[in-house]
DNA sequence: TGTGGGAATT
């Protein structure tokens, strides 16, 4: 849809998204888009909810789907539901409630006997991920057929319970019901994602015993499992004493060698293969672009005889894997047909390559389209809010998730946990952690990153007690939230007790980052000494972000002579990087060295190191603006900068004196003020200030550390203007109100 | 009711 094509506009609908009931991110407005977006009404769930045939309709119909895709012509109206109806009907997923009225039904007209529409129920709780109400049919059932059982391990299998799916064979079998040859394809791919190469065997015994090992089908699931555990030659095994192979067989065994990494094997057998079909060819682009031969790949792409929507996307996910956004976007252009993952892939592309607003505004694209986003979609798109700390675009995502019925898996849980924390809302992160379901490492590792990154280490430690009493292992990542919480509130003793805990009990060898934070905790609570040392017995390179640690350290300690030595180092290691030159130079001017600070400044200009420009987020009424230093692209640059102007002259008369010295450039004071007064957090912060009433907190994120003046600037506006902000830079949150920060002035 | 191929989190 062309936003933007005037003559469209009679026939669609001008929406705001706020006082609407539809289910539509709002354009972005930034710099460069409209403001409002445009929607076909006739073509919305707008239009149907509110036609008043539906209260006419039978009632089990009227409850099936939802509105938009409700078929009103699909059937007579006055009469009862079919079997060929209820059938069909139960192909596509229910929720909990319609699944009840079916099961009512079912019931009350006696069908219960007919194993087509009651087995057709049971597959439908599983396509519904309502294994509960499926088990609680099956454990009702006094003597469950054959095909029962297979239902049942098929839907555990399907929504991801592959040890139920193993109970379930096991029940069988102890119960003496005999399998047949649709049991074993499912029960062997639950195998596989659990990797049971063990119970894998004993299948393919049982296989053996009961003389099915004759079945193509079985042999081919067979070689699938071995592939997936990782033994492609027993897989190869087997494939060589087959008779006659389908195509399916073939590229089961091309798939297997791929997922081994044997990519040589692969494309051997690949020549080899007396027919190939699309799939086969899919596989072959996808295993390029996996080993970033996407030149290859694309080879293949343009020869191939036929291409379905899995070669596009396989394409696509190349161009996104390598980072490629134009290539991907290309290609996604010239799709003819594009499905949920072809979005989900372009989507994630962008925000891999910290594209968050594009990647926003590709989320709103898909909304208009055709294609629903489901949960893969929004655990792409909310860490694009996390990052940008579109708090509120972020809950908007939350609440669209429940709306429509988006599934709350671990993956979303997580993401959603992450965003909450990052945007500085660490009781909705704490909620979401509460109301999973499902509670695995990543998820327990965000949460404690997200107390850690706000300063909650208690809350983090018992966090990681409930972890460890759910059984569930800590790994890396885990001890890196635990020391972080550790350095945050100056716990060092509890930090060492947790470094030594992750080698001595969990058997985990420290990494650098570990080191990291190690050096982090003992530097910000004075122990810098120590911290150099812990740095000079590494056992590994120590990474720039070490030195950088302790180089911080020494800045809110103001030990001179260690920083500069400690500078130097990093200039030597990272010559590139300003972050090093800027604290160098600000701890130089704090101690009154500014000689010193003049000279590192010529050193920057010699070596051609340029400043990373500095940006800032703040979203206003659902919409993210950036800025850049001096930035004038925002449609309101003008009152903005006009009211910067004020602002600054106000906080003068209340004392406000430009910090110069945080002004790197070698130009004359004047002009050092007007870059100062004109850094990205200051411009964002007048945008907030002129946009939102005073009781709406001011949320900023940065990509750099706050420099002194404008930490020193935003303390004056909370007191001074009476407002709540909140900015988080690239390693922490300030929460400023009236007058001072939560960091206490360390950062 | 079964086999192969594309997407996600700290």
């Amino acid at each position: 849809m062309n936003a933007t094509d005037s003559q469209q506009v009679n026939s669609w609908f001008y929406l705001s998204w706020q006082s609407s009931s539809v289910d539509h991110l709002p354009f972005q407005s930034g710099p460069f888009k409209a403001h409002q977006f445009l929607i076909d009404v006739s073509n919305t769930s707008v239009a149907h909810s509110s036609n008043p045939t539906k209260e006419r309709l039978f009632p089990l119909m009227a409850c099936l789907s939802p509105p938009s895709t409700f078929p009103l012509q699909a059937h007579n109206l006055d009469s009862k539901p079919t079997e060929e109806w209820l059938l069909s009907s139960l192909k596509s997923p229910k929720t909990p409630m319609q699944l009840k009225t079916f099961h009512a039904h079912i019931i009350k007209t006696n069908l219960t006997q007919n194993d087509l529409i009651f087995g057709q129920l049971f597959l439908c709780c599983s396509i519904s991920n309502a294994m509960n109400y499926a088990t609680d049919i099956f454990s009702n059932i006094r003597k469950p057929k054959l095909f029962f059982y297979n239902a049942m391990i098929k839907g555990y299998s399907q929504n991801g319970h592959h040890y139920k799916a193993l109970q379930m064979y096991s029940l069988m079998r102890s119960r003496s019901v005999s399998c047949d040859s649709f049991t074993f394809p499912v029960v062997l791919r639950s195998v596989s994602s659990l990797n049971e190469i063990q119970t894998g065997k004993e299948l393919h015994g049982v296989v053996m015993k009961m003389g099915l090992y004759s079945k193509l089908i079985l042999q081919t699931a067979l070689i699938d499992m071995y592939c997936s555990c990782g033994s492609a030659d027993s897989a190869r095994f087997i494939f060589d004493r087959i008779l006659e192979r389908d195509v399916i067989c073939w590229n089961t065994m091309i798939a297997g060698y791929v997922k081994c990494g044997e990519f040589n094997k692969a494309r051997e057998l690949f020549d080899r293969s007396p027919s190939r079909n699309v799939s086969s060819w899919n596989t072959l682009v996808d295993m390029y672009c996996k080993t970033g031969d996407i030149e290859i790949a694309r080879q293949f792409f343009d020869e191939m005889p036929e291409k379905d929507i899995i070669t596009w996307n396989a394409m696509l996910s190349g161009y996104a894997k390598i980072g490629e956004c134009e290539s991907a976007r290309k290609l996604f252009d010239q799709m003819v047909k594009r499905n949920v993952v072809s979005w989900n892939v372009l989507i994630t592309c962008h925000v891999h390559n910290r594209r968050f607003l594009e990647a926003l505004d590709l989320f709103r694209m898909m909304q208009v389209s055709d294609v629903k986003p489901n949960e893969v979609t929004v655990v792409s798109v909310i860490p694009a809010c996390a990052h940008l700390g579109a708090l509120e675009l972020g809950k908007w995502i939350h609440g669209y998730i429940n709306r429509n019925h988006i599934k709350m898996d671990v993956y979303v849980n997580t993401s959603l946990i992450d965003m909450y924390g990052k945007c500085g809302n660490v009781e909705e992160a704490i909620g979401v952690f509460d109301n999973a379901k499902v509670k695995d490492t990543f998820l327990f590792n965000t949460m404690i990153e997200v107390l850690a990154m706000h300063g909650r280490a208690e809350v983090a430690f018992r966090i990681f007690m409930c972890m460890r009493r759910e059984g569930l292992k800590p790994n890396e990542v885990t001890f890196i939230g635990l020391l972080k919480a550790c350095s945050h509130v100056g716990m060092v003793d509890t930090g060492l007790k947790y470094f030594e805990m992750m080698r001595e009990e969990f058997g985990l060898t420290p990494k650098v980052e570990h080191f990291g934070c190690m050096v982090d905790l003992l530097g910000r609570a004075g122990h810098l000494q120590e911290a150099h040392e812990l740095i000079t017995k590494m056992p590994m390179e120590p990474h720039p972000v070490v030195w950088g640690s302790l180089l911080g350290a020494c800045k809110i300690h103001g030990n001179v002579e260690l920083a500069e030595e400690v500078a130097l180092r990093l200039v030597e290691l990272e010559p590139q990087s300003c972050g090093n030159y800027v604290l160098l130079s600000n701890i130089y001017s704090k101690a009154g060295r500014f000689n010193e600070a003049v000279e590192l400044r010529k050193m920057m200009k010699e070596k051609g190191v340029k400043k990373q420009p500095g940006c800032s987020s703040i979203e206003v009424n659902h919409v993210v603006s950036e800025f850049f230093a001096g930035d004038r692209a925002h449609p309101k640059c003008k009152e903005i900068y006009e009211q910067l102007d004020k602002m600054v002259k106000r906080l003068k008369a209340e004392g406000y004196e430009p910090c110069i010295s945080s002004a790197l450039h070698d130009v004359d004071m004047n002009e050092k003020e007007q870059t100062l007064v004109h850094h990205s957090e200051k411009l964002a912060v007048a945008f907030g200030l002129i946009s939102t009433d005073n009781r709406t907190p001011i949320r900023i994120v940065k990509n750099l550390r706050v420099c002194d003046d404008c930490h020193i600037f935003m303390k004056m506006v909370s007191k001074y203007y009476d407002r709540q902000m909140v900015i988080r830079d690239c390693s922490r949150f300030h929460h400023f109100s009236n007058g001072s920060c939560s960091c206490s002035d360390y950062w």
